[in-house]
DNA sequence: ACCCTTTAATTAGATATCTAACTATATAAT
DNA sequence: ATTATATAGTTAGATATCTAATTAAAGGGT
């Protein structure tokens, strides 16, 4: 399996890059055009990680976990912090860290981030299919995980 | 096929978008680590495109081509014109729109990219395997599809 | 002919992201 | 203990992107 004419690399792979970057760039659009109090999808994505994990994790943690670097995400949570989606406190157990935790505030704007979210993607579903998604998810987390291990 | 238990669209959907957001990620910061002259992936994309096409597009055809807004294409090709690969021109046909060539300069520029592409991209392919990019890559493209013609 | 609408390109201003550099704290080595 | 190294977070500066507004030209309707 592996290893074919390596010729055709360059062109197979740049066209599902290319559709990557393209389905990147119309879903975060889609995404935006939707959610409420002018929240960008950095916001809601930590917001709804921190609601589904429910843990108190620090910047550096959730940096990792959306693989951004960490002054961005020192950015993105200080944004949450001035809409006060997120409280910051120190870590007790070490004197360098923080400890970001979500508010009731930021639950309700995850909540109605998630309420918009529907009729977005019902439609996607309803014309592709649901099969093509849970056929695509697991692959595309294949390249994932690869390309994130090796990089 | 379609109109399954419309519980678990978000959840499932979300998945999905969040994998093609990393990967989207992923590979354009290991491309641009890659590219000579510090060359950005737009930039890339854009002399690729012209090179394959070997058409003279107007500024906005180009920013049709690569789903980007006007403002964003005028600035891309900005830089490639400061870095001497691409000449601008009017276009006789129509006094609004300007036409894009592309220079041997930027020729050369984008052989020294793809050059750079392909060590790169063989450890994916043979990893992972050829048959997986060949699947994957016309299913997203027509989740593609379906979101431009929706947006 | 004249106005109205659309389209091409740009400019201006805002935001998210990155890299590099900095401060502060923790950990390891000697 | 002291020193060196590594890690957490931030700040500073640069770039790519977006939306809104501007200018210029084309096309359609009356």
């Amino acid at each position: 399996m592996p290893s074919d004419k390596i010729e055709n690399t360059v062109p197979l792979l740049s066209a599902f890059f290319t559709e990557i970057g393209i389905i990147e760039q119309l879903s975060r659009a889609a995404l935006e055009r939707v959610l409420p109090d002018g929240m960008k999808q950095p916001h809601f994505g930590v917001l709804n990680h921190m609601v589904r994990l429910g843990l108190d994790e620090s910047p550096a943690q959730l940096a990792s976990a959306f693989q951004v670097t960490r002054p961005t995400m020192t950015n993105t949570i200080q944004k949450l912090e001035a809409k006060g989606y997120v409280v910051v406190k120190p870590d007790p157990r070490d004197g360098r860290a923080k400890i970001v935790q979500i508010t009731d505030k930021g639950r309700a704007a995850r909540e109605a981030g998630l309420a918009a979210l529907g009729p977005l993607m019902q439609p996607l579903y309803e014309t592709l299919g649901k099969d093509l998604f849970e056929e695509l998810t697991p692959k595309l987390s294949r390249v994932r995980t690869y390309m994130d291990e090796n990089r």
